[in-house]
DNA sequence: TAGTGGTCTAGACCACCGG
DNA sequence: CGGTGGTCTAGACCACTAT
């Protein structure tokens, strides 16, 4: 500590986050301003703003301009996930990746279809289900609706060959999404169609985007039986 | 365009952003050095880099030393999830919320347990099961393993008092964690605990925590029929 | 080894918001 | 209004790694 020792924000960070586990401050604590910090660290005023940048990023403090920094008064755990293309998903894992759309239709949605896409009145949207393989093994239900409003070019798009998933991601980005995790129990064509009993429990992603204020898509994504989302969290006090 | 505009560096992340989206560069191709991104858009490298390290962080780029900084080739999707502290969950949605110890005690964990924590040698662990409740209906069943040797003052809480999940969660700060998001079927007990059909699909978070390399807990968090993990997106986009 | 991103500094000004 | 965090700049040096 008595050298200088090559100051870096990741130092400055540990050296913070570690008063904090210490229970030097509390939570709802208000900690010193950063160019206290600096004079008392040896580094400059831009280098602890980088640290408790990454400390507020993280959870762990608070920040407000003129109030000052605090200790976060709840703890969460913030994860990160990447929720790539199934195809990607599939590959990565070794297997062979297969697709098969199963129809595609336009069709006035259901009232909690429209409600997820925030539309307000009735229109016909381009419904598209959609099975994913692994190594010819069913590995994920698509039940998709897309807006042919904001998104007219899915007309030109072979979805026999290209999935709506892959085409949609790759060309269509959002600028805002909802996701949401649950379980479904399979019913009988769930069932079927992936290759589950009747009645087993199995995960679900739903995700609805918009660009702007213009719904893209919501997509219900049924996972088959044994699917997990794993995550990893490496805390900042290393 | 003509006028400086104040330049920030969400402007310039935009910028760069926008040449992203109008396939200006395509998936894997390199982008210009900051320096020629600095003098181009009329801001310091700083501000460029700033922008950047958005942009990486959110996936849409990829940065190297030497390298350079390339457009990303597989897109994802990539959410931020915040799980609280269970009983701030209930009362944030306005519920009443309840707690009770379902059993406690010093036992040998089955092989999966120990593989979660990745536990060499078979020692005994403190396992506790308890219930959360909302608005005196189940919410949450936990099934937890804590290690006594990292943590040996869980001895000393009460824990038809304090919900374990709370009291680690508050006192024992985590430098690595797994997550697995999964779905399963209730049993009979699990179904009698949650006040659920027997067969129903049920939402699963598992955690695991280590502070260096020390495994501090492995929970399985079974959630009551009809919870949903949220969580929102908004893109650099905006 | 050279090119690129990553970081640090000192100083300045701005934006927000609590008193 | 004043104090605090947020950002920008110009320049310098460092760290990594592709060539």
């Amino acid at each position: 500590m008595n050298r200088p020792e090559r100051t870096s924000w990741k130092e400055i960070r540990k050296a913070i986050h570690g008063r904090l586990l210490n229970a030097d401050y509390l939570p709802g604590d208000r900690l010193p301003r950063d160019e206290d910090w600096a004079r008392e660290l040896g580094c400059s005023r831009a280098t602890v703003q980088r640290a408790m940048r990454d400390l507020a990023v993280s959870g762990a403090v608070e920040r407000r301009r003129k109030g000052g920094t605090f200790v976060s008064v709840n703890p969460v755990t913030r994860a990160t996930l990447d929720i790539p293309i199934t195809r990607l998903e599939v590959e990565e894992k070794g297997a062979l990746y297969g697709y098969q759309l199963v129809d595609r239709k336009m069709v006035l949605p259901p009232a909690n279809v429209a409600a997820r896409l925030g539309l307000s009145r009735a229109r016909r949207l381009l419904r598209i289900e959609a099975l994913h393989f692994a190594d010819h093994r069913p590995y994920l239900f698509e039940d998709r609706w897309v807006c042919p409003q904001t998104v007219p070019d899915i007309a030109d798009v072979d979805l026999e060959t290209e999935s709506a998933n892959e085409w949609l991601v790759r060309n269509k980005p959002f600028s805002r999404a909802d996701l949401r995790f649950y379980a479904i129990a399979a019913d009988d064509r769930l069932g079927g169609l992936l290759d589950a009993e009747p009645g087993a429990a199995l995960f679900v992603i739903e995700r609805t985007t918009w660009i702007g204020d213009a719904p893209i898509t919501t997509v219900t994504a049924v996972t088959a039986p044994g699917y997990q989302l794993l995550t990893q969290i490496q805390s900042a006090t290393l």
